[in-house]
RNA sequence: UGGGGCGUCGCCAAGCGGUAAGGCACCAGGUUUUGAUCCUGGCAUGCGCAGGUUCGAAUCCUGCCGCCCCAGCCA
């Protein structure tokens, strides 16, 4: 049950209709194009499930796409890690292209454009663009340059490409309308002058592509039929659409000849580019300038701590890629904005980790408590099971001596109402080993309770007639000769306000930085978690899911992240 | 003040002219050797507002109001 029945949506309807009247002879083909300029984060991940999830409903296939058109952001680093982070989160990729794959395509698919009058070259500096171009509320003005002949526009775009101009000296533009209420449509740059070594081509290119000219053209190229993207390149689609429209690779295979010449497969379709809103997560940031600020100044320890909403972040911190994926299929698809709580998120990392973890116990806050009516000396193993719902999980044995470790916070001298677990004189039950009872409270100099003295009832002792008898409260325990010492990282959410985006109040997101985001103490466990293996993730009873650290833990020296507390009612009631 | 979007329960989100799905949260019960899980029930006479069309409107029309995006040689 951890994955829910997939809802309709509105992209889902339109591939639905689609299909039914034969659009693409019923094909369907996505992709998630990232930028390789830094690391997927769970917004990403919203549109890794949507691309891959209608490839897989649909009998689709979906593309693993770089989109590395602008070589002064990329580097090689992010595409690999992006690649790990797609694979993690579950899902194959059809083909893996660099819209880099493309360039000569892009370049002759230019030569084009300029030929049929459609693009020209521009000698108008980045400010000087500006000014022509207009405001939201006045239309532009033509660049000087826009009446050039097809044949210096031919001779000057191949001698850019010949990297005769130095940086920013020129651009390929597109011959839209400079008067557009929609700005992108106002004689769009199409190719920059860029002299800058690409992660993917070396130094054979001088000029680049940019976005709104290569990402149709990928799309086309790689015979998608369904271009999903986000909201603010809706204003985009109109420029997509042109560029589709003016270069018709269907009419025009020639175009497209490196591409088979390199031996990558070439069916071209006509692509739909529809948009959707952003998924946006309270008590977190989600820019990749922000998460990249953090990681810069210190405030996090890299990309991967366990605090970021990074791919990479949320895996070490425990969190199942089915709970991820569970988390969008929850939240849905539309052209709303949005802002998800946290706790959604929380709550499907629960769903998952409840069926799958195992139970143990582990004590976080100990509280030496003995029990007197023992042999100082006893000891025995008890079995218990390890998981209380699903028998699979199989049993295990579990140390018990007279001396455990119980929480502090399962002691109270002097109880609020509704309390019910140790008191002074009161019972309760020790998981799986019986019913005590609190008769002696030992204290310190200082007054502070340092050790509880009990009796353990005989007859409540599990196999025993009176094991069934109800008590109000059952704690869990470590028995305190056997268990290992272990380090535990508690983790919280890393901001202390719903939205540290917003700086109306003066205040930035780093104001907002919780100092409760990670408290790293010791905590005594059942002697067989050492053993873990990285990156497994167990149930402590009655505190929370914990995961062995994927880079840290050791058997010799544990490390254990929280990756979410229970759900706990009696907290929120008494408000903590 | 130009262009493009979006307004349905605290948070998401169905609905596509026939009389408000579902999930999360929340509340109330039940089960329970995890105050967990699980189970049952409750939770919008109301769909940004105001008019209009219609036998019938969240759905169509008109006018307002609010929010988001766009003036990179970023994606």
């Amino acid at each position: 049950m951890t994955e829910v029945t997939t809802p309709t949506n509105f992209i889902r309807q339109i591939v639905t209709a689609d299909i039914s009247n034969g659009k693409h002879a019923g094909i369907v083909k996505t992709r998630f194009p990232p930028e390789p300029n830094g690391y997927l984060h769970l917004g990403h991940a919203k549109s890794i499930c949507l691309n891959f999830g209608i490839a897989r409903d649909y009998s689709g296939t979906c593309n693993l796409r770089f989109d590395d058109t602008n070589p002064s952001r990329e580097d090689i680093e992010f595409v690999e890690a992006i690649r790990e982070d797609v694979q993690w989160l579950g899902f194959k990729w059809s083909e893996q292209r660099h819209a880099s794959d493309y360039f000569e395509v892009f370049y002759r698919c230019a030569i084009k454009l300029i030929e049929d009058g459609k693009a020209f070259v521009c000698d108008l500096n980045a400010d000087e663009v500006r000014e022509y171009r207009g405001s939201l509320t006045e239309p532009g003005r033509n660049s000087p340059f826009r009446d050039r002949s097809v044949a210096e526009n031919l001779d000057l775009f191949q001698r850019m490409r010949a990297g005769e101009f130095v940086d920013g000296a020129r651009t390929l533009r597109a011959k839209i309308d400079m008067a557009s209420g929609n700005i992108n449509l106002r004689d769009p740059a199409i190719y920059r002058i860029r002299k800058q070594n690409h992660q993917n081509t070396g130094d054979a290119w001088p000029i680049y592509p940019m976005y709104d000219y290569a990402h149709c053209i990928s799309d086309a190229v790689e015979g998608i039929t369904h271009s999903l993207c986000t909201l603010e390149f809706e204003d985009h689609r109109p420029l997509y659409d042109w560029c589709l429209d003016q270069i018709d690779l269907l009419a025009n295979p020639q175009l497209a000849e490196s591409i088979v010449v390199a031996g990558l497969s070439y069916t071209p379709r006509r692509p739909q580019q529809i948009e959707f809103a952003r998924g946006n997560l309270d008590y977190t940031v989600m820019s990749k300038r922000k998460l990249m600020a953090l990681v810069q100044d210190g405030l996090v320890d890299g990309w991967d701590d366990p605090r970021m909403p990074t791919l990479t972040g949320a895996r070490r911190r425990g969190f199942p890629a089915a709970a991820i994926r569970a988390f969008w299929e929850r939240a849905g698809i539309s052209k709303q904005n949005s802002v998800i709580e946290y706790g959604v998120l929380e709550g499907c990392v629960r769903e998952v980790l409840d069926a799958q973890a195992p139970r143990r116990m582990g004590v976080i806050n100990p509280l030496k408590l003995s029990l007197t009516n023992l042999e100082a000396d006893h000891s025995e193993i008890l079995d218990f099971p390890n998981h209380p719902k699903n028998e699979a999980f199989g049993r295990r044995s579990v140390a018990f001596s007279p001396e455990l470790w119980i929480e502090h916070d399962d002691f109270l001298e002097e109880p609020v109402k509704g309390f019910h677990r140790l008191v002074p004189g009161g019972e309760v039950r020790l998981r799986g080993a019986g019913i005590i009872r609190c008769n002696e409270v030992i204290k310190n100099v200082e007054g502070e309770v340092i050790e509880l003295r009990c009796s353990l009832d005989a007859d409540t002792r599990p196999g025993c007639s009176g094991a069934d008898r109800k008590v109000k409260g059952t704690i869990h325990w470590v028995d305190a000769r056997t268990s290992v010492a272990v380090e535990v990282r508690l983790y919280d959410r890393l901001f202390d306000v719903a939205d540290p985006d917003d700086d109306s109040d003066g205040k930035t997101y780093r104001d907002h930085l919780n100092p409760q985001s990670r408290r790293v103490i010791h905590a005594w466990l059942e002697s067989g978690l050492a053993d873990a293996t990285a990156e497994s993730v167990w149930q402590f009873e009655r505190l929370g899911y914990f995961v062995a650290d994927r880079l840290d833990h050791r058997s010799a020296q544990p490390v254990f992240n929280r990756v979410v507390t229970l759900r706990d009612t009696w907290a929120k009631a008494t408000g903590q």
